[in-house]
DNA sequence: CTAGGGTTAG
């Protein structure tokens, strides 16, 4: 800071002198801007120096305030200078190079390489480590190729551009071409930089056994020899490797960085340890970046934590972090999952303000987010304003539209993206089928279903093949659905017999039900879903003895029903209820209006619908049950709380039971309000009496 | 003057 000031004095002493210095007090103030960094001052000086017209013959000066320009980024005064320059060495043009490799221009960065009178070995590794960084690691390992063909020897800082191309192709093949050259002329010495590309390459290419094997060898390991397998660990999927690394790596008494800190972390998290994790954060106060509180973000919102990722992105403003495109995305898709509409709204505000709101990543979390709030119209709003769209935003409004039940649209934006010429993927096809699923349309499902390996080379899925199911189950061919079941090319999972379950259950198909049943029970006794749709199935049928004889199985297994619930959010709080619930505040108003509505529809014809009750219990305890779901006492709340006109939205864990449906589509009549429902799978929006979902869920 | 490790959406 000291430096700054003083240099800053110096030039304004010498502007105010009015003439001109002499060149060793013009080269002296020139490596003091370098040695301070500061790219401003240096500008200054040198519009100094050229109004006294003074031109300096030292190619050296110029050059070093080249390297300066170019390391500040100062693209247009580098390039004024370097055209002016009288004369122009190798060093000159090299700076030139790094200015371009750094500011991402890859079309600058060739053309002034092929231009260059004379190149040296710097220049090639400029050029190599400025295309790996713009991710174009086939043009580093040509110009590699090139240099060994020009005649130049490659040094270690090739060795590691080199490698790092390796990398990010997956290229062992080349990769252990370059580690042979490196053994060959005896470069494997004790230069750390060229030991962690050989390992980071082989980690990347999935050699991991080569990679400990080398990183065993390392003469003089470093914090990011060990980061290298640490990451190399996380990245084959063995975080507990990672762990152990971790604590190996301080028993050898080497300090953890940042980047160990957010690689153990994310082992932490990937191994559930969420409570682990958020210790560790908190233990390395000083040293968190803004990787570190993204991977704390990211890592809560993947274990189901969202409030707590929310609550740690405002830690980290408070703390003034820069939150970054990637920390934006990671906190607008724990909204997502909270469908918290209030604050993606803000979100999207900061995404704005900081001028990341057309990052790709960002703006896909964005339609996500609205799309699970329900406001599509946002949603496409973000679609529209993007200036590409790559294969996961497509996706996103696509699977959008689907999930809110606005099937055609999700169908013709599907048809737009095929004319754009984008490659769909395995994602785009969920959405289309699970639309085709949605609208009821089997022949278009089918032939979308055929054309996902036919024309686009991918094999399907088992969720492509669930929605299969559900189309063939939902007109009533069970029998081709099991067909379908039994020629697949994998192996049927839970999601294959639960999606058939379901279908059998709504057709009451009790005997193809129990076979689906069967399955799941071997695969999970524990899971409390195929129990309750096969008692409800012979419920349904009023076979009590089989009710009965499922729920003593369920009892005598000790199997628990998901607690199912329900949540509302306004004024920036969440109201969760579960059924009959009794523990909130305003609970005797809220149950007020629930018996009031509840009256205004029968009056208009709604019966309470009770098959969905799981037990023989008598009738009147049914009704009461049905009555007082979660979703009912969240949508009374939302009437007394809500001003007219505003749409409610109500979230849910499970899926909306029958009664629930119904009684929401008369709601949505009697009193003229747009209700959004989310529920476990999908979007219901019931206005007039209608549901999006068109009764099929 | 040129080089290494970390967050990556649906």
């Amino acid at each position: 800071m000291g430096t700054r000031s003083n240099l800053r004095q110096s030039i304004d002493a010498l502007c105010s002198l009015g003439s001109s210095a002499t060149e060793s007090v013009y080269t002296r103030l020139v490596l003091e801007c370098v040695r301070a960094n500061d790219a401003e001052q240096a500008a200054r000086l040198q519009a100094h120096m050229e109004s006294h017209s003074f031109r300096p013959n030292d190619t050296y000066i110029h050059n070093r305030l080249l390297h300066l320009y170019a390391k500040s980024g100062k693209v247009g005064t580098a390039r004024n200078l370097f055209d002016r320059m009288p004369k122009r060495d190798v060093f000159s043009w090299n700076a030139m190079l790094s200015l371009f490799a750094k500011s991402r221009a890859q079309e600058d960065l060739w053309a002034t390489f092929n231009d260059m009178p004379v190149r040296d070995s710097v220049s090639y590794n400029t050029v190599i480590a400025g295309f790996t960084d713009n991710r174009l690691p086939r043009k580093g390992l040509e110009v590699f190729a090139m240099m060994v063909v020009d005649g130049f020897q490659p040094t270690d800082h090739t060795y590691v551009s080199a490698l790092h191309s390796c990398s990010m192709l997956l290229g062992l093949r080349q990769g252990k071409q370059i580690h042979g050259r490196i053994v060959l002329t005896g470069s494997l010495g004790t230069n750390a930089f060229v030991w962690n590309a050989l390992i980071n390459m082989y980690a990347k290419c999935g050699e991991i056994n080569h990679a400990w094997w080398l990183f065993d060898k390392v003469p003089d390991k470093n914090v990011v020899s060990w980061n290298s397998m640490i990451s190399a660990y996380l990245e084959v999927g063995l975080p507990e490797k990672c762990i152990e690394m971790f604590h190996e790596m301080q028993l050898a008494s080497l300090k953890p960085d940042q980047v160990t800190i957010s690689n153990v972390l994310n082992a932490y998290f990937e191994t559930r340890r969420v409570d682990e994790a958020r210790n560790l954060f908190s233990e390395v106060k000083g040293m968190k970046d803004k990787v570190c509180w993204t991977t704390m973000i990211a890592g809560y919102s993947q274990n189901g934590r969202e409030e707590d990722a929310l609550m740690i992105f405002r830690q980290m403003l408070l703390a003034n972090a820069q939150p970054d495109s990637f920390t934006i995305s990671a906190v607008i898709s724990a909204c997502a999952k909270l469908a918290s509409l209030h604050q993606g709204r803000a979100l999207h505000s900061k995404a704005i303000l900081i001028g990341v709101d057309d990052n790709l990543l960002v703006s896909s979390a964005l339609i996500d987010m609205y799309c699970k709030c329900g406001t599509i119209s946002d949603a496409r709003f973000v679609f529209n304003s993007m200036p590409s769209h790559n294969v996961v935003s497509w996706n996103a409004m696509i699977r959008g539209y689907a999930q809110n039940g606005r099937d055609q649209e999700a169908l013709s934006l599907y048809e737009s993206m095929i004319q754009a010429n984008k490659k769909p993927d395995s994602v785009t096809f969920l959405a289309v089928l699970s639309a085709c699923m949605h609208a009821n349309l089997i022949e278009e499902g089918k032939k979308y279903f055929n054309s996902i390996s036919k024309d686009h080379g991918i094999t399907p899925t088992l969720d492509h093949y669930s929605c299969m199911i559900h189309l063939l189950g939902r007109s009533g061919r069970l029998d081709k659905a099991l067909d379908l079941i039994k020629q697949m090319p994998h192996e049927p999972d839970s999601l294959i017999w639960s999606s058939f379950l379901s279908v059998c259950s709504k057709k009451g198909d009790i005997e193809h039900g129990e076979i689906a049943a069967k399955r799941l029970l071997e695969m999970d006794p524990f899971n409390a879903g195929p129990y309750i749709m096969l008692s409800n199935m012979y419920a349904a049928h009023s076979r009590w003895d089989d009710v009965a004889s499922v729920r003593s199985l369920m009892n005598s297994r000790n199997v628990k029903k998901f607690a199912a619930y329900s949540w509302v959010e306004f004024d920036n709080k969440v109201h969760k209820f579960v059924s009959e619930d009794q523990a909130h505040p305003e609970s005797e108003k809220i149950y007020g209006e629930l018996q009031q509505l509840t009256r205004r529809l029968q009056e208009v014809g709604f019966v309470p619908n009770t098959r969905s009750v799981l037990h023989d219990v008598g009738e009147d305890e049914k009704f009461s049950s049905v009555c007082y779901h979660s979703e009912k006492l969240a949508l009374a709340y939302s009437l007394l709380k809500l001003p007219g006109g505003v749409p409610i939205r109500i979230l849910k864990n499970i899926r909306i039971c029958v009664d629930c449906h119904l009684f929401m589509r008369y709601i949505s009549k009697v009193i003229g309000r747009h209700i959004i429902l989310r529920d476990a799978t999908r979007y219901h929006h019931f206005i007039g009496g209608e549901c999006s979902c068109k009764d099929y869920w």
